[in-house]
DNA sequence: TTATATTTACAAAAATTCATTATCGATTAC
DNA sequence: GTAATCGATAATGAATTTTTGTAAATATAA
């Protein structure tokens, strides 16, 4: 194994031929550079410099090993750029991990938003139930996840981020689309279609069924919420979603809600990551500028309110 | 600039991830491990490792660079090869110089025969007059020369190899040809075609024409000996040379040569190279087969019985 | 030519880096 | 549940590297 210390202070003094100008890029005293020439050259048991007064010039070994120091140190240089870079935010990954819901609404923004600030860091999106991301997580396939807290786990940290209201939505001409507001008793009678097993909106739904000792009727589940807006449209059943997630259909009345009685129902949305764990520079970068969006605002703030924002910032900033 | 002791450690622990594995490879403890990654890790003010229980994982920033430390480990490979190879003679440069008549008379044999015996050795022939390459030592444009000592130097050692036979020569109608024997006062009447400045043989005609108290009549000088003994032939005048150069003109009757008057006269032929230099190992292994062959032999010996022995040793080789 | 500056070599001492031992805590495998 | 594996930590000691201070040789300039 080649000492590499011996090998760098050989290629400055080859590339400089002058030991005391070698010493002087490699901020140490012309001794020194002497010294560990020295001791390359017992280790190689070849002279690689021949001195003639106090001039100094490269064997013929001495010219063979320098060419290949030379790629060496030019890798070193390439390194440092990387490390520097990596630093720096100018290269780099990001691995999230979503919900659906999120990736769709909410995500696109989001990162291109990141990407505006950050160009060099490629992004890689997984989407997936709540607790899939934690899984995610706790196998390294994402660093960070926006998920709704569907399940604790000791070994992940959950920051709330934002809430998202809630809606019951309908079928336009279901019986229950006229009432001014209902309960979840009342949903219990009809067909549900619930959400997939690790959801966190099907963990807030089942939570609320219970708080009014009833149980609902599920007719499916899926984790697909074009799939259950669809269905609910059709007239199969009822649901329980994201109401940002189904703006669209609610506003052109493809769609029908009636409120809940009592206070508006929000979904927690933290931002996820394990505990204990160092995050990269990117992944840093990310929640660090999902928190700051966070903390100038009171809550409760959703998806909506955050785009609109979002939106608002990217203006302002488009306009300096 | 990269601590490369940290950058290995880093590398053979991304290659097993595992430290103590790493710690294995690189015959030290894991602790050192440890310590020379995280040392390498606040250097770049990155994590370049996580960890899962007791298992080791690359994180993205690890690696992007492993995979550039792996180019230079590579390179590290390949300069440790280069060294054995120089140092086992499978790789390197001979730089030879010598005298025309050498070249041609004798080196051709001596260099087949050291090739053979070191086979990768790449060999540079210079040629040019004894004086003319004592001065290429000097410059190190070449390490060994094999030339008449036609001036001594206080920087480059002459180890005597050979003796020359000289012989003069004549037009095979010249007057003195017919002559039992001459002597130099003889040849001192006739045109003379004189060698080159920095020659050996013309130091040696020099000394020899002032031994007995007269100077040539130069006709002209010239370093071409090929020129000389064409001029000789042509009756243009005489002259005095290694009479291996001469020998197949003799043999052919082309030109004559009469015996001196006294003691034969031999050419001293040297292995020179620079004093207080380590000589390259090809360097050295070509002068330890001239040394060989000197050694086991008694004087005077010149090309002819040196080619004679070459080739009797060569003989016997293939035989075995 | 002499004086001056430059450059490498050498030796001893100082400083730094590196590795080891011993131990702990966490995790995994049997 | 016990033993074995693996990495982290701290104190100690060894090895390496660097510096300081000269010396010797040789260019450079006056």
């Amino acid at each position: 194994m080649i000492n590499l210390n011996q090998l760098r202070v050989f290629y400055y003094a080859a590339k400089n031929l002058n030991f005391t100008a070698a010493a002087g890029e490699l901020f140490i005293t012309q001794p020194a550079v002497t010294a560990q020439v020295k001791s390359f050259e017992e280790f190689c048991n070849l002279k690689l410099f021949k001195k003639r007064g106090r001039k100094v010039y490269l064997t013929d070994e001495g010219k063979s090993l320098y060419t290949y120091a030379k790629k060496i140190f030019k890798f070193e240089k390439e390194i440092e750029n990387i490390i520097d870079d990596m630093r720096e935010l100018k290269r780099g990954i990001l691995s999230l991990g979503t919900t659906k819901a999120y990736a769709r609404y909410f995500m696109p923004l989001m990162i291109t938003t990141f990407h505006k600030n950050y160009p060099y860091i490629k992004i890689q999106l997984n989407e997936g139930s709540s607790l899939d991301m934690i899984y995610s997580l706790l196998d390294f396939t994402i660093e960070v996840a926006v998920i709704a807290k569907a399940e604790d786990n000791p070994e992940v940290n959950f920051f709330p981020f934002s809430q998202e209201e809630m809606a019951v939505i309908l079928s336009h001409n279901h019986p229950l689309a006229k009432r001014k507001s209902i309960t979840f008793k009342d949903l219990a009678a009809e067909p549900f279609i619930m959400k997939e097993k690790g959801s966190g909106t099907r963990k807030l739904v089942e939570a609320l069924f219970e708080q009014e000792d009833c149980v609902p009727d599920v007719l499916m589940e899926t984790s697909n919420t074009e799939f259950i807006k669809q269905l609910v449209q059709r007239g199969e059943g009822v649901s329980f979603v994201v109401k940002e997630a189904a703006a669209a259909e609610l506003k052109e009345k493809k769609l029908a809600t009636v409120p809940l009685r009592g206070p508006k129902i929000y979904l927690d949305v933290s931002i996820a990551y394990l505990k204990d764990q160092i995050l990269s520079p990117p992944a840093r970068a990310f929640v660090d500028t999902l928190g700051k969006l966070k903390s100038e605002d009171i809550h409760p703030m959703g998806i909506g309110m955050l785009m609109t924002k979002i939106m608002a910032q990217r203006r302002k900033a488009e306009a300096e």
